[in-house]
DNA sequence: ATATTTTATATTGTATACAATTTATTGATA
DNA sequence: TATCAATAAATTGTATACAATATAAAATAT
C-alpha cells in the first residue's frame, strides 16, 4: 500500500462515506417517529437492556457523556426516557424507557426491517460484510493499543 | 435476515463504530499540524484539484455548504486556502491553497501513511475491505433511488 | 429590457461529537 | 474520621453536520 494517497483510496473516506448514507437511509423511516438515527440507536441498546447508567450507554454506544446527556435530555422530553438519580448511588443517574417508549419498540424495528430489506442482504453477504467492518475496527483497535505501549 | 434486530447485528451500528475509530485514529498524526480530519479529508481533495468552488467541495466531500461554509473559513483563518469571488461569476466563491497549504502535502501525507502502515493492509486484503464497503454504498444508494422513484 | 427562474453561497436553528473542566458523591487510607 | 483519590454526570468550548431559509448574481423568458 505505497501508492499515493488520494481522497477515494482511503478506507476511512469511504466509511465516513457510508456511514453519511446510513444517516440519510434512516431519516425517512425514523421521521415518522420524529427520532434521529443517533436517538434510534440509542433506544435499540434501551430495547436490550433497559435500567442502565449513562456510563454504561456510553461504553455500549462509543458516545462521550458530553454527546450523551443532551441526547438523553432530549429523548426525556420527547417521552420515551426517563432520568432519575440511582438512590443506592447519587452519582448515578438511571435510564429507563416510559412505557410509550417501549412499547414502540416493535413499530419501529418492524418499520426499519422493512427499509433493511430493501437493502437486499443474503445471509452469506451479509456475514462477510459485518465481517469486513469488524475487521477494520480491529485493526484500528490493534494499532490504538499499539501506540498506548509506545 | 429475519433475526431480531440488536445494536451489534446492525451493519449501520459498526460502520458508525469503524468511522468514529478512523477518527481518533488520525487525531494523533493529524493534531501535529492542528487539522481535524474533516480539514484533512478537504485538503486532500484540494490537492487533488485546487481552485474549486464550494459547490464542487460540497459534491467530493458528500458535505452541504452549510458544513463547508465555516469549515472552509477556519481553513482560510489558518492560513491554508484563500476564498476568493470568482470575477467571472461572482456567485461563485473559489477555493485556493495557499503556499504553505501546497507545501504541507507531503509532510503531512507521508506522517499519514505511516499511520496507516501500522493497520498492516496486503493488497488483496484492502481491495476486499474497499470493494465491501462500496458495496454497502450502492445498496444504500440504489435504495434511495427506488425510494425516489415511487 | 424587465420579470422570472435558476444557481451559488451564506445564515439560522437544531443535533451530534468530544476534550477538558467542574461538581458531587463514593471509596480508600492514614 | 478526616483527607485524599476515584468515579459519575454535567458543563463549556469548539467543530462537524444538515434542513430550511435568505441573499445575491446570472441565465432565461416574455
Amino acid at each position: 500500500m505505497t501508492n499515493k494517497i488520494t481522497l477515494d483510496n482511503q478506507i476511512c473516506f469511504q466509511i465516513t462515506r457510508a456511514h453519511q448514507l446510513f444517516n440519510k437511509f434512516y431519516q425517512e423511516p425514523l421521521s415518522k417517529f420524529n427520532l434521529t438515527y443517533v436517538q434510534y440507536i440509542t433506544l435499540l441498546s434501551l430495547w436490550e437492556k433497559d435500567g442502565v447508567t449513562v456510563n454504561y450507554l456510553s461504553q455500549k454506544l462509543g458516545l462521550s457523556n458530553g454527546t450523551l446527556t443532551p441526547l438523553l435530555k432530549r429523548l426525556e422530553k420527547a417521552g420515551w426516557i426517563t432520568r432519575t438519580r440511582d438512590k443506592k448511588d447519587e452519582r448515578r443517574v438511571l435510564i429507563k424507557l416510559t412505557e410509550h417508549g417501549a412499547k414502540q419498540e416493535e413499530p419501529i424495528t418492524s418499520t426499519v426491517q422493512g427499509c433493511l430489506n430493501s437493502l437486499d442482504y443474503d445471509d452469506k453477504t451479509f456475514n462477510n460484510t459485518m465481517n469486513t467492518i469488524l475487521d477494520v475496527q480491529n485493526r484500528l483497535e490493534k494499532s490504538e493499543e499499539a501506540k498506548e505501549n509506545s
